[in-house]
DNA sequence: GGCGGCTTTCAAAGCGCTTTGAGGCCGTCA
DNA sequence: TGACGGCCTCAAAGCGCTTTGAAAGCCGCC
């Protein structure tokens, strides 16, 4: 069924029923409810190509996610942000396009996108502290939101990120208060910009205390189970072991976790933890005293929010770009207590 | 750049140019190098609307994925499943339509799917006991492909699943060859197939040997952490609590482990777990001794294969009907162990 | 009776590509 | 010399929709 036959079914020109089905104004009310009622009746869907083709507009935002080519890794918190921005998306009748490649390849995709024209905007996942991508996407005249921010500058795009800094600045505070001296962070990739700030954060409160922040107690690296436990296994295996650790997100703070109950330890009593917790659906740590102590913000929440702004700039781009900061929530839970007495 | 401007650039037609691009045989090859050369310096590349309006061929795949109403969950297997689907169609030139939908909603966005032309193809998700999609898909004549099955007859569509009955029944045999007798399941809702299926396998290996079925040792759920915590810390607490867990997967395998270190109880000498293992990127159950004993088969490499079984159906729809039944592989790790003696 | 407003038609262009059929040019071969 | 194959051009249709401009029909109203 296309246009040309459901107009012939309905006795109107092509041109009525279709400006009847997008809502001109010329077309008679009761003539527009019966196009829309037999339209529907006979499922009639205008072709999205078709339609594309001719508006110029493609109704689709892209999401680029990048593959760590080392672990082959897709980090899982995409699946809830994908979930929020899908949300959004679903609302306002656009398509997503997903496309998974090694991050090498990122570039070329964006490219590809834009030459083809088969999105109107791109969603920048996982930006890191010098990243290319924002000045490429300028370039191509591609409409843009970053989750998360590059490293300098960033006055000159659009994004929502959450304030890592003050994240992690503040849940090292609380560790300080509860007495903690030795406090550990297993960070992520240093390289991507949340976790930089992360750091910066956490440096910055233990500075302000007067305690030097100690490479040996930071470490870095790929956000999965088996990190988490084999970091916080060498450090509380070490002879003067971290009492607290600051762990960059649930994963790796349930390997941690793991890591304590192996040596017959006791969370929140021997070792404490707080890590960032992105609400994830399927590993919510909330609850009247949830597992962990952690600073939260919703991934999915963000992902919601961000597919917003996208659209708000692709219909409205001569306006302000917005550049949202979200303070994380530091919500208090079993896994940290008073730092132990010394042995 | 289009393709006018671009074969005015090559002084050629542009049904030479197009010839010469999409590979047809009466474009002499030097002149053909000519052009993907000049084509690939400007940067040009079809309009992709266009290109599919006039093909008939959108050289997308349609992923529609449900979400539980109730805890707006998303399966997080679904981030490893489409990261393997995704290489698969980003070798083949071909793109993904990701639809994030309550449940409710799916045949909707089916039927809007094909009626708009928007896929090729889609993929089918976590097919339930009773499942309408594939009547529905069949109907609308968009070909598909099932990562699973749904109950009754599987032999009129494609599908790729794992052989779930079988990998639980094994596991149940494991334990019971370890002399375990009160063996508790921890199922993923069972109005999904595969849950329905381990069930079955379980219950098949216990009366075996002679073991009714304990209704008291079987739970479903959603699989999340706090899923696999509540109800091992349900079981283990019970008078008659099981020396056995049998769980879905490894997160509620996580929340199960919580529970049985929380009890102060040691993971395969007090209690066993086995649990059922995607070979997710982030929660890696692998290395030597694995820290949980699970039937493991990657979601993500089903994934891939589902991606070309799909491919091949759209580029030879006559074909056979692709019917794939994986074994999981049974992989002792350190969660299981004897049966501990009676108290 | 004429005018203006509302609704609709008609015809066509245009979006950027693919595809087809007819035909031209050139060099080669019988 | 003529036929033929190889390579290319030309012109146009077609994919299914949107959008535009001109015009027509119908209505009530002054």
């Amino acid at each position: 069924m296309n246009l040309r036959e459901l107009s012939k079914m309905l006795d109107l020109s092509q041109t009525t029923v279709s400006r009847a089905l997008n809502g001109y104004p010329e077309v008679n009310e009761a003539t527009r409810r019966r196009v829309v009622e037999v339209a529907e009746r006979v499922g009639y869907r205008p072709n999205s190509r078709a339609k594309e083709l001719a508006t110029g507009r493609t109704m689709t935002i892209g999401h680029v996610i990048p593959i760590t080519i080392k672990h082959e890794m897709v980090n899982p918190i995409f699946a809830d942000f994908i979930a929020g921005a899908g949300e959004t998306y679903s609302a306002a009748g656009y398509d997503m396009n997903l496309s998974i490649v090694p991050d090498a390849d990122e570039a070329r995709v964006y490219r590809t996108l834009a030459a083809r024209r088969s999105v109107d905007g791109v969603i920048v996942h996982a930006p890191k502290v010098n990243d290319d991508r924002i000045q490429l996407l300028q370039d191509l005249g591609l409409p843009f939101v970053v989750h998360g921010r590059a490293g300098g500058d960033a006055s000159g795009y659009a994004w929502l990120d959450v304030n890592n800094r003050r994240a992690f600045l503040r849940a090292t505070d609380f560790l300080l208060d509860l007495g903690h001296r030795r406090i550990a962070l297993l960070n992520g990739l240093e390289t991507m910009n949340f976790a930089a700030r992360r750091r910066l954060g956490y440096e910055q409160a233990l500075l302000a205390r007067g305690i030097a922040p100690d490479p040996d107690l930071m470490a870095q690296g790929e956000m999965t189970e088996q990190y988490g436990h084999a970091m916080a296994e060498r450090l509380l295996s070490s002879d003067y072991a971290p009492t607290a650790l600051l762990v960059s997100s649930i994963i790796p703070a349930m390997g941690a976790r793991r890591a304590v109950s192996d040596r017959g330890l006791m969370l929140g009593r021997d070792v404490s933890i707080i890590c960032h917790d992105d609400a994830l659906s399927y590993l919510q740590n909330d609850g009247a005293v949830p597992v962990f102590t952690a600073t939260r913000s919703s991934v999915r929440e963000a992902g919601r929010r961000c597919a917003e702004l996208l659209l708000a700039r692709i219909s409205t781009p001569a306006a302000a770009l917005p550049q949202d900061l979200w303070d994380a929530q530091l919500v208090v839970g079993g896994s940290t207590g008073p730092a132990p007495a010394k042995g």
